[in-house]
Parts: structure tokens; sequence; C-alpha cells
DNA sequence: CCAAGGATTGGGAGCGCTCCCGATCCGTGG
DNA sequence: CCACGGATCGGGAGCGCTCCCAATCCTTGG
């Protein structure tokens, strides 16, 4: 099937009408340094005049590199998706890339034969390098990609020990620091409703919820461990299940703001008063959570400087090669609101 | 910068590998026809030895085709990104291009800066097509994109004439029938709760709520008609406006289903039952309709099918060159549940 | 056994751009 | 006025693939 478009006019034409040589146009349209003055206006006035593009094939062909990225998602459900982390993520992502000139292209790997399709097109040379979003445990994909030598950057790990670069937020931290709070304020029976647990980062934070009620000398206790799926739904559900077996409940650490704002809705259904009769915490500090009656106190994850630094790794892994592994740990940061 | 991969076997040396020329290994992975079986083996088996991978770039330049289509979203504020519409039309859309081979590429332009630049990408031959959601009434993209003769599909329209290719619903009709549903119950103070007037569709079903009622004999009160965002809090909110304007209220059409869960918070907070007291009609019969207490008489939206168009449309496009504009309206359906 | 004609193959000619080296220009100091 | 060195330029040599035509290989039918 034919799906040329109609000739555009190629560099040679521009360099013809402006009386200059290829490598002059070359130069300008890619703004390097050594063109006269005089000499660039005239280049500049012949691709204005005959509405010239540059064609990214030839570029990337004779370049060697795509000028692209691609921010893979691999959640089989959506359900991620629609969670503002997501579009969080993406917008600081796109910022982070503004001024690398290069264009981020979003893709969907939803299935094995999606994989495989994806996988060529990153092995072909479209893209520089991956990102990845919500990696699940099993997911072979991360690994492909190393194989094939692609620059990748994980958000979230699978496991504690990944062969693949990645940006993760201090999870066991966070949850600690949070259910610590939740101790100091006299609170004793301290539930948690976990995210899907296949995901690491839902572990990590079971574990400072652990931890910290360790370090309380408190015992855990699994009958007090629920876990959701990250959504409001199974945030009221968690909760709801959670008041059943232990009405005495006064403190809970919730997998997300969204999962926490389901909570609270349980609570409210089951009569309690939050902070007076329960504290409730989140995770994340998305906008919701100063919109939730009360306001949510939750543990903050500094998304603006995670499209930063999965940028800055993928730029130095492309520059050099893929020749080492970079992880950087951020760390969460407590914010205290009313729910506690 | 040196973003370049590790030498990639080419397919020269996969022909050489093999003892067969260029043509002949081209003919095999492009699985044309008029290669003897033994043939294709023996390059097969070269292939897989060598761990070949085309490189894009240069089919790309040869072929003048780039295998790939782009899904643009320019939605300001991201909120339609949340909607389960959104993740629907993706899912529907990679679907209906799985077995032409294609890349469906999303991307995101929220800036002036960030159309210029896909602009180029598009225009630059990285894409053979392009696809635009959620499109409001001032933005140029889809013009700027028919000056570039790149085939472009949008979903809905801008306005009523619109010189590109679209797939949209009848959003008239589908407003219409439940309006005239409302009136057939007995309904007779209905009041609707709109999208962002700003959106085509939104104004279209706006009409065909004052349609059903002209229809009907019923006068049109600019108070019965408060607007959203597609929230389901903004539709709380409106919901809440008009119930203080008009306490008699007995029906209302909600701008989609999030909407109409929103404005049945409200209209339980205020005491109404439904469907006793008041008739609720959503819009677009996502899952969520379903779940909602009472589950909610909706207007169905032939999801599945407008990704299958408006894929049709676009190849369709790419076939000729964009030589003529295609429009498709989908009929929308009126699905009764227990809300009216 | 031979010629005709379809089935397979090989490989030249680009696709449009970047790289890079050698050529050309121009301003300066002696 | 001339040699010299840095600033500018021009354009050959690919990048790796598809297209397509001419060459070669097999089958048939006579």
């Amino acid at each position: 099937m034919g799906r040329r478009r109609p000739g555009t006019p190629t560099l040679e034409e521009v360099a013809a009408h402006a009386r200059v040589g290829r490598g002059t146009v070359s130069r300008v349209i890619n703004n390097a340094t050594g063109v006269k003055e005089s000499t660039r206006l005239a280049v500049q006035r012949a691709i204005d005049e005959l509405g010239y593009v540059p064609n990214l094939a030839a570029r990337s062909l004779a370049g060697r590199r795509a000028d692209a990225v691609a921010l893979v998602m691999t959640e089989p459900d959506w359900r991620q998706f629609a969670e503002p982390f997501f579009s969080e993520i993406v917008t600081s992502l796109g910022d982070a890339l503004t001024d690398t000139g290069m264009q981020l292209l979003l893709t969907l790997v939803r299935s094995d034969a999606e994989r495989q399709r994806f996988l060529e097109y990153a092995r072909g040379g479209r893209v520089d390098g991956v990102l990845l979003m919500s990696v699940h445990a099993g997911d072979p994909l991360p690994d492909m990609l190393a194989e094939a030598r692609l620059p990748t950057v994980l958000l979230g790990r699978r496991s504690g020990d990944e062969y693949v670069s990645y940006v993760d937020m201090d999870n066991v931290g966070g949850a600690r620091s949070a259910v610590s709070h939740l101790v100091q304020r006299g609170r004793r029976v301290i539930a948690t409703i976990t995210g899907p647990l296949d995901l690491h980062a839902a572990q990590c934070r079971l574990r400072g919820y652990e931890e910290a009620l360790a370090l309380a000398g408190m015992k855990v206790e699994r009958t007090r461990v629920a876990e959701s799926d990250f959504t409001a739904e199974s945030g009221r559900r968690a909760m709801a299940e959670l008041l059943e077996r232990h009405p005495d409940i006064d403190g809970v650490l919730a997998a997300s703001d969204t999962t926490a704002a389901g909570a609270l809705e349980a609570l409210r259904a089951a009569g309690r008063r939050v902070p007076e009769d329960v504290s409730v915490i989140g995770f994340d500090d998305f906008p919701l959570a100063r919109r939730t009656e009360p306001p949510l106190t939750t543990v903050r994850q500094p998304i603006e400087e995670v499209g930063q630094a999965m940028i800055r790794l993928l730029l130095e892994e492309m520059e050099e090669g893929a020749v080492a592994w970079r992880h950087v740990i951020l760390r969460t940061e407590l914010v205290v609101r009313e729910s506690t």
C-alpha cells in the first residue's frame, strides 16, 4: 500500500535554492556553529520559502539516533492509568525532556504480541531509550530491553535487586515514618491497607509498617493487614473488612490517597470519627489529599523529581552506552494534615 | 552526543551469511511471495543466528512510510485522561490496529511548544497518520495537519462543519431519546447537566435535550441547565445547584456516567429517592453505570466501533493520499436500568 | 532433447541526511 | 604586498533498506 506523502522539498533543494552546499544547510537546521550570519539568514529564508521540513527517517539513519524516548505502560488492567499519579509523572517527564528536543512517546503493552511489537520498534532504533512504569513482578520486558542494550530506566522496581537502572522512592521509610507518627499520636491498634502485593512498592510500604511497629515494641498481626488495588472502591472494602475483624482499630495507613479516601468513606459509614476515633494516613500527596473530609495526612512523593531523575539517568545511559546501572531512591516526606 | 547503539547486524550481513542476495532477505523479512521455501528457511536461520533486527529508519527512508500512527491528546487539563472513556478508546484503537502491523503512539500536546514539536515529528515522517482525541473548539492542530497533508481523523468534532475526517456519535439523537424516555416515564421538570460547552459533543447533547422537550411540547428553561466538566465532583455540584433552583425536579440527563454518579450523590444528600422522586440518566454506558446505586439508565456509545471506524478512515486516507474528508456518525442507544 | 515462459534471485540505484576532510576565504602581522 | 592561520564552505562517502529490472533457474510441452 502506498502511504507516501506528496513530495516534500529536500535538504538538497534548499541548498540549491540558497546557493550553498548541503553541509551548510545541515549546519543551519541543526544550529551548529561556524556559519556566517549572512549565510544563515539566506538559508533560513530558503527554508521558509520552500516550507522545508527535515526528513527524520533520513536524519536518524545517518545520525544513528531517533531523538525520541518511549514511556511504556504495562499495567494489564489500566487501573493505574486513571490514577493522577500517572498523569503527574507524564507531565514531569515531559517537562524534563523539553530542552533535549526529544519526543516522548507513550506506548501501551497489554499482551505478548504488543510486547513483541514494541520490542521490534525499539530495537529497530525508533527510540533512543525506554522508560518503564509500574512494572509488575514477573514482567520480562526490562530484561529483554537490557538484552538489546537499549538504555532503560524503570520507575519503581520489580524486586530488591534489579539489574536495570531505576528511580524509586523510599517507600519503606515513608511508611515507617507514617506509622511512627500514628504511634506518637497514641494509636495502639494500627492497621494497614496495602496495594497489590506483586508490586514491590506495596511490599516495601508493608515492610515500613512492620518496622515501625517493631520499633515501637508493638506486635505485627496479619489480620490487621488488608490488600487493595489502589482504587477508592477497594479501599472502602478493605477498611470495612478490617473494621469487622478489629472494631477497636484506631489508626490506618492506606496504600494511596485514593485508597485512603475509600477508607474514609467506610469509616464514616461505620460511624467512626476521623481523627477523633481513628487516624488515617494516605500515600502520594495528590491534590485529592487536600480535599478529603478531613484533609489527609499523607506521605508525599516527590513526583517532579522523579521525572527529572528518570530523564537524567536515561540521558547518562544513552551517553555512555549502558555500561552500568544506576539507582536513585528519592526521599519521601510526611505531610501532616487533619486526619491524624 | 553519541546515542548510538552497538553494531546491530545489517540486512547485507544476513544476506552474506545465508549466501543469498539482499533482495531475497528483504523479501523474507517482509514475507513477500516469490521465495522458495528452502531459501526462506535458510534466510530465516541466518536471521535467527545473527539476531538480526531490521533498522526501521532505513526502512522508512527507503519505503517512505513509518508504520506508525500517533494518537494525540490535547486536553489541557488532563481530566479526560483519567476517564475510562479514554482508556477504552485506546484499547479499541490498539485492537483495530493489531493486524496492520503499525505501532500506536500516544502523544500529549499541552502547550504551543509541544504542538510545534509534534508537528515537526509528524511532518518529518515519523508517523503515517494522526488520530486526534477530544479536540476543543479553537484548536488549530487539525488544520495544521491538514495543511501538511497528513492523514488525520478526529474523534468528535470541533463544530458542525469540519474540514477534516472524523468519527462522531449521534449525541443529539442519544440525548433526545434519553429525554423522551424521561417524558414517557411521566417526568415533567426535567433538567440537564451538560459537559463543558466548548466541546461540540456537549452542545449536541444539550440540543438533543432541547429537541426532546420541544417535541413533547414542553418549554426549555435556561435555569434547568447546569454545566459540568465531566467529573463526579462537578456533577455533584451542578445537581445541588439545580435542586436549589428547582426543588421540584423529577428528571435529569447528565453529561456522562461519571457526572451522573456525582448527581446521584447530591440527590441522596438532598434526601431524594432515585428513581421514585427523580429519574437520572447518564451518558456513555461505562462499567461504572452498572455499579451505581441504583444502576444507571444511560446512553451507550459504541466505543469498540469508534476505534474500528477511526482506523478504517485513517487507512483509507493513507491509501489514497487525503483527497477527501469522510465523516462517520455512529448511532447511540438507550440502555434502560433502574435509575428511571 | 530443445525452446518457451513462469518462478526465483541478484544487485544497482536511490531514499535524504550527517560526518568530515580538504578547499576556499578573509583578516592580520611583518 | 605576501604568507599564514582560523573561519567558512562544499560535497564525497556512506547510513541500511526497498524497488525493480535484468539475469538465471526450472518446468513444461512439443
